[in-house]
DNA sequence: ATTCACGTAGATGTATACAATTCAAGTCTG
DNA sequence: CAGACTTGAATTGTATACATCTACGTGAAT
């Protein structure tokens, strides 16, 4: 989808009227098939429909991306407390102890040597072994769409603690929370799991805090970081000349 | 929404294969209206894309709707928990208060001489008051996109209980729990509040369980139920001749 | 007889022309 | 001068024609 990724490259920033036929030329594409793209994004929460006619791109706030990651933990705590009281499916199960055991050897290298893009991979598998642990399809489905909300993601703005050492010492601590997660459920101690998913999710969200207070310039690098910067300035450039 | 009705009132029904061109025939609209229609029910789950080409009618089990109500309860419970904690919005839960008051008298009557159409409309009136505490735009959003699915809004299937005594009687009970989640969000007990919005949401669900096992021939009478129902010998008819 | 290639039918994807709606501004009338 | 109606431009909604893709069947060649 072109212009979703315009719009996460700040092409098009929060505020922006979108218009069809001008946007239509703008990516070079007809009215037909941008309508579409405009309705899909419009239910990814990305645009908004406004009564005059015309979409503008939703501005999200550090609180929204904190709520987004919250909302992940509540529903990937739903679904670990779940299998934790159901019985877990084995298949599923073993993909999130294959992951962990992955992370603890990645992890055992301490927070200096650690390989980064290693561990960022291994938990993206952690969180989707865990969400194929949802025995409900309904669950399963919300979980996936709140995954596409911007920063809601496990691995979204991970990249951006690659190389401050306090943050990688953060990886340690959620890794004790994976393993603490997985017995919970092995044990089927459906509460316990619970709470450690949204545990471990509400440490993302101080992690997020933590950078945006701490280190702006940081922040800004991140993907789709534009659609919740203040307005620094530039005006609207929907691209036609 | 022509399709979205035409389905839920069973003339499409789950399983049925869906085609562009004859649907737009069978609807008298043409196919570029109708696409939209067709990507938007697929949004919304009520259908799913195949990947030959053309959409299929969702089928739901009843799981499903158990989950969805349980979810509802989630959500709502996590609403009630965060205004709970962060000091209730005064305007929402003066809407909140004089639901309940108003659910007070229509309940005082008793169960045999309950009004129940007022219950069912001051009780969305609690409940959308409920969804009005929310702080968060994300999760008011998830809520609201929750309430669409298929008998997870709080009256969804309420009018089938309307001649039942033994579900009249469940409807006092409801009442406790309203009173109680308001003074439970008033006192800023959060996890309390949580708690039993989530109670709250499993009654909804027992009653349908109920329903299901002990009077097919009621729940059959529901909006939507066609979704639900087993297939009973007939087969796709997609009003074509 | 089996297999590969090609054609065709049926489906979705795209472009464009036209209709309908809506908002605003200007003018005409009481 | 105020208010309402008209007119026009801009935008979205709809229809239709055309392009593209894919699956399946038929044909010939090995």
């Amino acid at each position: 989808m072109l212009l979703r990724d315009r719009i996460m490259r700040g092409q098009f920033r929060p505020g922006d009227r979108l218009y069809e036929v001008e946007v239509s030329k703008a990516l070079g594409m007809s009215r037909t098939p941008l309508r579409q793209v405009l309705a899909s994004l419009a239910h990814e929460g990305l645009l908004e429909r406004r009564s005059g006619g015309g979409f503008v791109v939703r501005k999200f706030t550090l609180e929204d991306a904190c709520d987004a990651i919250e909302l992940r933990g509540l529903l990937e705590g739903t679904v670990a407390r779940r299998a934790a009281e159901q019985g877990p499916a084995e298949t599923a199960l073993a993909a999130m102890r294959s992951a962990v055991e992955a992370l603890d050897r990645v992890v055992g290298a301490g927070a200096e040597a650690l390989d980064f893009s290693a561990y960022t991979e291994f938990n993206a598998g952690f969180h989707k072994a865990l969400a194929g642990l949802a025995t409900s399809s309904i669950l399963a489905g919300e979980l996936a769409r709140v995954l596409k909300l911007p920063f809601a993601s496990p691995s979204a703005f991970l990249q951006a603690q690659a190389n401050v050492l306090s943050f990688r010492r953060t990886l340690i601590t959620a890794q004790s929370q994976h393993q603490q997660l997985l017995e919970a459920i092995q044990r089927g101690e459906g509460m316990r799991a619970e709470f450690i998913a949204r545990e471990h999710a509400h440490q993302a969200r101080a992690n997020l805090e933590t950078i945006v207070r701490e280190d702006p310039g940081l922040a800004e690098s991140l993907p789709g970081w534009t659609l919740f910067a203040r307005n620094n300035g530039r005006d609207a450039a929907t691209a036609s000349p």
